[in-house]
DNA sequence: GATATCATTTTGTCCAGGACAAGTGTTTGA
DNA sequence: TCAAACACTTGTCCTGGACAAAATGATATC
């Protein structure tokens, strides 16, 4: 007889009137509760580490359904995706994973220093959160006539992006509301770019971010500060397969390869991925690695520029012109 | 000892002078060598699924590293694309995982039917097989501005996006450049969007997709033909759970809710998802559902409508107004 | 001839618990 | 002051079994 059977035998609290999981603490409404599975998806951390932290911290500690297999409760996911945000920040699973939510949340308030988001950052949340779309458009419209594309970027939508994304770390946003606002901002870059592009002048610099890597948002920025500069850009969206952007490159004769790795991104995949595509790559091919998961990462790669904020952009620019 | 330290004792091929391993069938540069965690975010094919086929139908085959640990070596990356390729296409893998490269090619290429493509799509197409993106830019431009936005969505973005997707799947387009043509046609048509955008009309339609459908180009095109006839769209780009599209529709007091299931997207998963859905919005909301999966669907689905073309769309809009 | 129901096969996910490498922090010694 | 050695932390990979969920095919019913 296998343990799994054995698992099985033990008691399990189903009330067998409702054929539900008894009440336990912290349990809830069956339908909200989340396979192993879901809840990598949901958190972004894989069932391996799910199932060792168990291990190793008792936490999490999901309840189990009919068939021993773990399911867990809302409480717990909510705990998981407020770890992960301080883990995204630098903070160690193993410090933080006993303290509790409220405690969790007050770490996760202190580094970031909300005190001075400006007010159109405010007005911009605002709308954000009063679902008013054809405001929140107008907005941006207007800023970026005013700033101009690049000073929209680095003072409006960089800021705005840490702040919803902070807001809906806290539960202030729902997350169709965090998905509204990157589909408008979304929409106003793109419109952006695609009036600002010149004709093309050197660098080449083609764009897009590893497997696993879905934000796009990143690499809208990047390239919207290029076309301010007259580089020519080869947006190739996200999560292109390691081999394919060397022949992406290749085949647009690319000069730099520019990729995004957002915070909830392995420091350990980017770095491994990094150096894979170094070797594959032409020496005379730069590479050029954004985002925050770079900010955090400590040691540097040899042939790889790490990009830790996009103030950097315009300098690399001319840095690789003056250089050809 | 643990079974796996009896691995480890056991022969592994490694040239004793270089300390890499020998040159087995198949075996190639060790840079190229991939592990089974970057296999599965390069295909995407899980850890667990990636074992379970090499128990069950003895492939893929990995090579070990020093550490007994499997490394994949590029022909068998190339070939499980292939297989997931097929896969997402409605082959079983148990038909077709011990077909080799070539055969596995020919079968993507039989059902694809492109007799009759039209000379402006094939113009297309050389394009981007040609890595000519400004061409290719002015060529999209040209036909929107001849055509109009409707006609272009219809006649040229459909029947396009079908042709290149034909053409990936027997393998005559890499992954860069369907990628490549994705981002340029969602750079014209979020531009067009933009554009047309005229006063905000009944009825009020939220446009997204369920967890796990990651297409977002069938999304993009309705909202353009949805534009056209001035009504007003509240995009939420890709992945919304079913929860929040609930919470959304409500939000923005949506009348439709729209949404998109490609051809991969499971039918069973698609179809009790939309029941489900149909029970939590009030009645007066009503479903549109379309994409590739719909068209498949043979039992229709009580208070949701079907799709099956995009040219229905602006029948749909004229039903509901003369409705309400 | 279409459709519902049920059995069977196929396929993917989950389980336990061990091993170990790579990264981080700390102490020791030059 | 630096670096080597050390211990500790953390994530990834391993095996092989069990079983759920999906797809298919067969049979019965309208």
């Amino acid at each position: 007889m296998s343990l799994r059977s054995l698992e099985k035998a033990a008691p399990v609290s189903v009330d067998p009137l409702s054929g539900r999981e008894a009440a336990a603490p912290g349990s809830a409404d069956p339908v909200l509760m989340l396979s192993i599975g879901a809840v990598e998806r949901d958190t972004g951390l894989s069932k391996d580490v799910l199932r060792m932290w168990e291990r190793r911290y008792r936490f999490p500690l999901p309840l189990r359904d009919q068939h021993g297999e773990r399911i867990y409760p809302p409480d717990q996911i909510a705990k998981l995706r407020a770890i992960r945000r301080l883990m995204d920040r630098g903070h160690r699973p193993g410090k933080i994973i006993n303290l509790d939510l409220p405690a969790l949340e007050e770490l996760g308030r202190t580094p970031a220093h909300r005190s001075e988001s400006a007010g159109d950052i405010d007005e911009a949340l605002e709308l954000i959160g009063n679902h008013h779309l054809p405001q929140l458009r107008q907005l941006f419209n207007l800023r970026l006539m005013t700033q101009g594309l690049q000073r929209f970027v680095l003072d409006t939508v960089v800021p705005l992006t840490a702040a919803v994304g902070d807001a809906w770390g806290r539960g202030e946003f729902a997350v169709f509301e965090e998905h509204l606002y990157t589909e408008q901002i979304q929409s106003v870059l793109r419109n952006a770019i695609a009036t600002a592009q010149a004709a093309s002048q050197a660098p080449r610099v083609l764009l897009t971010s590893f497997p696993t890597e879905q934000h796009s948002l990143g690499l809208l920025m990047v390239e919207a500060l290029l076309v301010c500069d007259s580089a020519t850009c080869i947006p190739l969206g996200t999560e292109t397969p390691g081999q394919e952007i060397v022949r992406a490159a290749e085949a647009h004769r690319a000069d730099v390869v520019a990729l995004s790795f957002s915070a909830a991104f392995p420091e350990r995949q980017a770095a491994s991925g990094l150096k894979t595509l170094r070797a594959s790559l032409p020496g005379t091919t730069a590479i050029w690695a954004g985002g925050a998961c770079m900010r955090r990462l400590r040691k540097s790669i040899d042939g790889v520029v790490q990009v830790r904020t996009l103030d950097q952009i315009a300098g690399l620019l001319t840095d690789w012109r003056s250089a050809h």
